[in-house]
DNA sequence: TGACAATATGTGCATATACACTTAAAGTAA
DNA sequence: TTACTTTAAGTGTATATGCACATATTGTCA
């Protein structure tokens, strides 16, 4: 049985739980804006970086979002079906399937670009100078010792 | 139509992004260890608060966890089915369902706080003592500016 | 008391996430 | 060329998340 000691202990320093919790939090104020556009934050930013990362294979992708690829294969479907992104079959080898986004993804990423930006600058504003920092602490988490 | 200055900006600086994926690593480094019990972090963290607030309604329960209660509704139904939880209608009002904790659920959590313990020293440990600090940030990401 | 408002919770739907397993294609070696 | 291995991607299943809506219970006021 664990002493009310240690369940404090995790319940206000757990970094998983302080984190996730944040995200929540952060997710929100980016949903709430982006969802006139009938855009997510995840979806956005997987958008941009299919844009930056043109004609590029799922497994690239999904390593430069540091995704599963499973997971990129399922939130790929609905910018698909909603025409922002397409897959094609690469050339010469037919395993590979490249990510495009579409000229309507494109005007979607331009008209949502000022409302990300919106959010992003309230998100950092109270951070006064130091949100790089952040930055590079948060990397941290991904040093193994 | 995005410049590419911009699209780099995005994929750079977000803060969902550059949160979300470092969540996804931490979740991932707690979850390997912690499936040795057949638990997930979040499960952990959920089993934790129930023991502190014992007896809790759901919509408390998810205000501490800073969790949409509907989320928490079905948080709970795995804990509850492997017998770690169980809820109760309250006395005096039967809307209201109180979540508990269960001996199993206690004793669980006596043999995973030392697995959650040493993932946390191994996340924690990069900081070199300005952890809590970077805590202190976190909580920013919340304030209204 | 009976109608309506307020409160607590659950469900339908959709996205996000990842592990285990499967399928298809390409490469390789006898 | 055939058999085996490697590689790229998809599917099954399960948890995590939250909005919109539905349901049930309690409170309140005429």
């Amino acid at each position: 049985m664990l002493s009310e000691r240690e369940k404090l202990r995790v319940a206000q320093t757990c970094a998983h739980f302080n984190l996730k919790r944040r995200v929540r939090s952060v997710t929100q104020r980016f949903d709430a804006v982006l969802a006139q556009e009938g855009l997510h934050i995840t979806q956005f930013t997987l958008l941009v970086t299919s844009s930056l990362m043109d004609a590029t294979p799922v497994s690239e992708l999904a390593d430069a979002l540091a995704l599963d690829r499973t997971t990129l294969t399922r939130n790929l479907k609905p910018l698909e079906q909603k025409g922002w992104l397409k897959t094609m079959v690469a050339e010469g080898d037919a395993r590979v399937r490249l990510v495009e986004i579409t000229t309507s993804g494109e005007a979607l990423l331009a008209r949502s670009y000022p409302l990300w930006r919106q959010v992003q600058e309230e998100v950092t504003r109270s951070f006064e100078g130091n949100y790089m920092n952040f930055l590079e602490q948060l990397e941290q988490l991904d040093t193994q010792p």
